[in-house]
DNA sequence: GTATGCGCTAATGTATACATCAATGCATAC
DNA sequence: GTATGCATTGATGTATACATTAGCGCATAC
């Protein structure tokens, strides 16, 4: 899940420390390594075969993301999670999510290939919301939504703007797999998308950037709605 | 000049990786590394007295910053400029700096040392604007310029937001020193820098936004007007 | 009983040797 | 003369030994 292009596009043969962030990352991401777990080289070396020097690349590459915190003659821990962070993941992405649904409004007026994939992806959200809830929905919809947050992120022209985007996806998948799944939130995300969705397949910019900031608006409040009522497995409560 | 706070905020006794990182940073940042040059990790282990491990880690963390471009099997080079990159570059902080512009006001209005500080600079500006012409005074303008520029991102609340606007400079202050000093440009960047600390200290934060994000339109108008006319040393036309 | 200081342990920071692969040039075949 | 293939060279990728330091526990003095 979230197969997300590893950093560089190419498909370079993969080096260890590749092997060893990416796996790391996965990790991180749906909570198997929980926030502030201690991340000691040597551990890793011996749990992913690798040596010291691709654990360590590994580890600075997560320390950039945020997804790692590094104190200096210390150590590694998975970065922990707080109301604070939450709240300034969300506003950023307010900033910058908006921005890059217009550019990928622009680029899907302009490209009918990339117009398919997303009335494709339209058509399994409205196939969805038809479903009756299940224990797969919510996964087939979180599935769907992950190739739609990719489409846009690989139609976002600007690259500050992409790869910026694209640094922040762990940390909201992360805080997906921390709580638990939210069966109305669920339901009303999917009518999100279908809006999205549509304001995108008009070519209306101004309705997709006000669609996707409503959104994330949304999530924000579930979110916080959800650790009001019982803080998930492994967020602190410190921010 | 941009005594941009080493990553972390805390003094920490620099390691060796640090002290290279920020050697190359500030070479490159100064035109002193032009765009394209190679950077082979036995050349670096020569000049900086460093191994090759700390030398590893700077430029792995100079890629993630995108100050240098890495390629697998093959090595290191400083990055390319393109206009396409300045473009982008811009435009990204055109969306960017002025959500930053607005957290700095509010913060200045509720911090009487912040608006001091703030009111200390407006004051250098209108000083520089008064002064006649002359081979200092550009350089004394950037020089306040700089100090405003972080004093903005030291007010900016959001981390994402504060942290990716600083991993921006360096590109920004590259792009200055690549290119020549425009006497007519340093003039209208005064008065523009004189608005900005108006909006601001008046605690208009819609009109701070704006100030800025007119600032940073004027300024990639002006490099691409120099571009054309003669392109500066080390750009590329590839864009 | 508490506090201070010493020494041990285990971690990260660094250096360097080895493995592997891309680029380059030359020799050879056509 | 051109193109193909191989060997050489030097680079990066990896492993590991060494240096240094932070954390921690125990013993001892008060």
């Amino acid at each position: 899940m979230t197969t997300g292009p590893e950093s560089s596009g190419l498909a370079t043969d993969l080096s260890k420390a590749d092997l060893v962030h990416r796996r790391l990352k996965e990790e991180i991401e749906l909570g198997e390594l929980a926030p502030g777990t201690p991340l000691s080289e040597l551990w890793l070396v011996e749990r992913t075969g690798a040596s010291r020097t691709p654990v360590r690349e590994a580890l600075r590459r997560l320390a950039a993301e945020g997804l790692v915190d590094l104190v200096p003659r210390q150590g590694a821990r998975v970065s922990r999670v707080s109301l604070q962070s939450v709240r300034d993941l969300f506003d950023f992405r307010s900033l910058l999510e908006p921005a890059a649904m217009r550019q990928a409004t622009e680029a899907a007026a302009a490209d009918p290939e990339l117009r398919r994939a997303f009335t494709a992806m339209r058509a399994e959200f409205a196939r969805i919301q038809r479903r009756a809830p299940s224990q797969t929905r919510s996964r087939a919809f979180y599935d769907v939504a992950d190739r739609f947050d990719w489409a846009i992120i690989g139609a976002t022209r600007n690259e500050h703007l992409r790869r910026t985007i694209a640094e922040l996806r762990p940390h909201t998948a992360r805080l997906r797999n921390l709580s638990h799944v939210d069966p109305q939130r669920v339901e009303v995300s999917v009518a999100e998308h279908l809006d999205m969705c549509d304001a995108l397949l008009a070519g209306d910019a101004d309705a997709a950037a006000a669609s996707i900031a409503e959104h994330l608006a949304q999530s924000l409040r579930t979110i916080f709605r959800n650790l009001a009522r019982g803080p998930g497995e492994g967020l602190d409560l410190l921010g």
